[in-house]
DNA sequence: CCTGACTCC
DNA sequence: CATGGGAGTCAGG
């Protein structure tokens, strides 16, 4: 029975896969391998303290009462502050805040988070709308629904991982995604307690630090990128000061900061424009930046190219294993779909490859703890990230265990570097 | 069923 | 001309 189901389960998954990437060595070394690892990780599930989440929920009931109670008064009349059409009214025509973009083709005002930000600092009632909508997002997508997910048969939370979702070849998780729990904000991040693990056994968090710069200095060989990753330097810093150097009379901490958005960029083909507007400077600043990054990894700048030429060629991209990236818009007549393809050809080497080697990772994992007859198991994956519950017992081990596998289980031109955490929630874990 | 808003890497 | 990659969920319309 069980094969049955492992079979149709695989066929489901892969098998457009297959069509689209023959039997390659990608499918028999990682994703058949992956199908079982990925059925175990969904038939564990997850431990959730549902009365943990109970208890925020009604703590942020109150929290958002009062908020609406504010916004109201402001505006001076109650209308539903989660529709963006009676919210533009109520912003941009009732009350004549400093007006917005229109959107799309609703044509009413865009009220999105890049908005009311702008507005919060003049606009009482706007910082309100964003913090009314962060709570209510906690609540509604999060703290109500994660517990009506709990199977009653186990206790516990069983995702689905797609593995045909992604045309980078990541993962997927639905139903419920366990690879949006939040963690920028505090209160956010604090669900996360509510991850538990079940007596006797820990949460064991273990991420890839820098997955993707990693690769992109792999795939780039730029000897810059190369020399700092083999020195354990941070990485943001040492592009701080490539591409500003000592006399910006900005300080570490912020150099460091617009360094980091520029790293991250680079591996999404950003534009001047792109990045005048998140690091809200200006356009031909943002131009002299990318010339500067370009200058000083030259390296990278050629690989862009290379790809570039590459993807113009043959119409699609391919993975560090081998996995392809079709990209027919790079022969469109249309500008945007072209530009499009570009960065899309400049990102998916770099997300696909550190998706390949998670995945090898995972399998290799599951294999060793079925081998050597470990208790602990894989239960969660968020992209450069592994969650194990692990058995108290065991933590010694399967520390060792996972770093190797993870940090070993390719030879890149640079280390990679996995950081470990353990604690009781996946909360602590990863503190 | 789409859009715009939010969440994550 | 428009302008950073990949996802999922929710509410409103």
């Amino acid at each position: 029975m069980e094969d049955v189901w492992l079979t149709a389960r695989l066929l489901n998954t892969l098998a457009p896969k297959i069509k689209e990437q023959q039997l390659s060595d990608l499918l028999r070394t990682i994703e058949i391998p992956l199908v079982t690892v990925l059925a175990d990780m969904e038939r564990c599930g997850v431990r959730v303290d549902t009365e943990q989440l109970e208890k925020m929920s009604l703590e942020l009931d109150s929290h958002i009462a009062a908020l609406e109670r504010r916004i109201f008064s402001i505006a001076g009349e109650e209308f539903n502050i989660n529709s963006p059409r009676q919210l533009s009214f109520v912003l941009f025509e009732k009350l004549n805040l400093p007006t917005s973009r229109k959107t799309g083709k609703a044509g009413h005002y865009a009220t999105g988070v890049e908005v009311l930000e702008d507005l919060a600092f003049s606009y009482e009632i706007a910082q309100l709308i964003l913090d009314y909508r962060e709570l209510v997002k906690l609540k509604n997508t999060y703290l109500d629904a994660l517990p009506r997910l709990v199977d009653p048969a186990t206790g516990r939370i069983h995702t689905t991982y797609n593995q045909m979702v992604a045309s980078t070849g990541r993962l997927s998780s639905s139903n419920p995604n366990l690879q949006n729990i939040p963690i920028r904000s505090e209160l956010g991040r604090s669900i996360r307690r509510a991850f538990v693990a079940e007596p006797g056994f820990s949460i064991l968090a273990a991420d890839y630090s820098q997955i993707e710069l990693r690769v992109m200095a792999h795939l780039s060989r730029d000897p810059v990128l190369v020399e700092a990753f083999q020195k354990g330097e941070d990485i943001h810093e040492r592009t701080a000061r490539e591409v500003f150097g000592d006399k910006s009379g900005l300080s570490r901490e912020e150099t460091r900061r617009r360094a980091k958005v520029i790293n991250f960029g680079i591996m999404y083909g950003l534009s001047a424009f792109g990045l005048s507007k998140s690091l809200k400077i200006d356009r031909h600043e943002a131009q002299q930046f990318i010339d500067e990054y370009f200058k000083r990894y030259s390296g990278v700048r050629d690989w862009i190219n290379a790809t570039l030429a590459v993807v113009e060629r043959q119409g699609y991209v391919t993975t560090m294993m081998g996995r392809r990236r079709p990209i027919p818009e790079i022969r469109s007549k249309n500008w945007n779909l072209r530009e499009f393809g570009k960065r899309t050809a400049i990102n998916a080497p770099i997300q696909g490859t550190a998706a390949d080697l998670i995945k090898m990772a995972m399998v290799a994992i599951h294999r060793r703890i079925e081998e050597e007859g470990f208790r602990s198991r894989l239960i969660m994956q968020v992209h450069d990230e592994l969650v194990l519950e692990v058995s108290d017992d065991e933590l010694e081990a399967m520390r060792t265990l996972v770093r190797k596998e993870m940090e070993e289980v390719a030879e890149l031109v640079v280390p990679l570097e996995v950081d470990l955490g353990v604690g009781k929630s996946w909360y602590e874990a990863k503190g």
